[in-house]
DNA sequence: CTTAGGATCGCCT
DNA sequence: GGCGATCCTAAGC
């Protein structure tokens, strides 16, 4: 029993929520996502809040798009775009549970410890070869793949990570009693 | 042109 | 729990 593919003109939270459990694979490797955070407009703790810039312009782009960004001038975080073009939504991938092409994102990562190969946006993006290029993507295309769950899920939500605006906002997901979440839920 | 700071990570104590 | 790494972006002058 396979459930529908995820709406992203839908709001961040509610794909953020959909996304845990699905599979994200790039250029065949990668696993079970089983942690996100939603950001949008009109919130102080997400990049679009100033509005367009050069940077942030994917995250302005069609819904079902990539957003990737380089943090802290290290490391590459790819979020996916959601609501109508212009709004200004978008979902973190936090953490993965690998699965798919393990030797690679050992190679990738320098660790043996599939635990910690992508327990936090900036070891997903490692593994996952994110880069600059796969910045304003879609989804859909060739390089990605995204499988909704096969089946119920359980979510478990608490405050992001990392951020200090907005912090009360409950927009981080994760898969309930998962052991590749980048840190535990309060 | 200059400068401050960030949706993080890994290593230190 | 703290801090340095390391670089790009955005805003200010």
């Amino acid at each position: 029993m396979t459930l529908p593919a995820i709406d992203f003109f839908s709001p961040s939270p509610e794909v953020a929520r959909r996304l845990i459990g699905s599979t994200l694979l790039v250029d065949g490797v990668g696993g079970r996502i089983v942690e996100t955070e939603a950001y949008d407009r009109e919130d102080p703790a997400s990049h679009s809040f100033c509005g367009p810039t050069p940077r942030n312009a994917a995250m302005f782009g069609p819904p079902g798009r990539t957003y990737v960004y380089q943090s802290y001038g290290i490391h590459w975080c790819l979020n996916l775009v959601c609501r109508e073009a212009g709004h200004g939504a978008g979902v973190l991938i936090r953490a993965i549970e690998p699965l798919t092409g393990l030797d690679m994102m050992r190679a990738r990562r320098g660790l043996d410890d599939v635990r910690l190969l992508c327990a936090g946006p900036g070891r997903v993006g490692q593994a996952l070869g994110i880069t600059r290029e796969h910045n304003g993507l879609a989804i859909a295309a060739p390089h990605f793949e995204l499988c909704p769950a096969s089946g119920p899920v359980q979510v478990i939500c608490g405050p992001r990570v990392g951020i200090s605006k907005a912090v009360e906002q409950p927009w981080r997901f994760g898969l309930a009693g998962s052991r590749f979440l980048s840190r535990p839920f309060g």
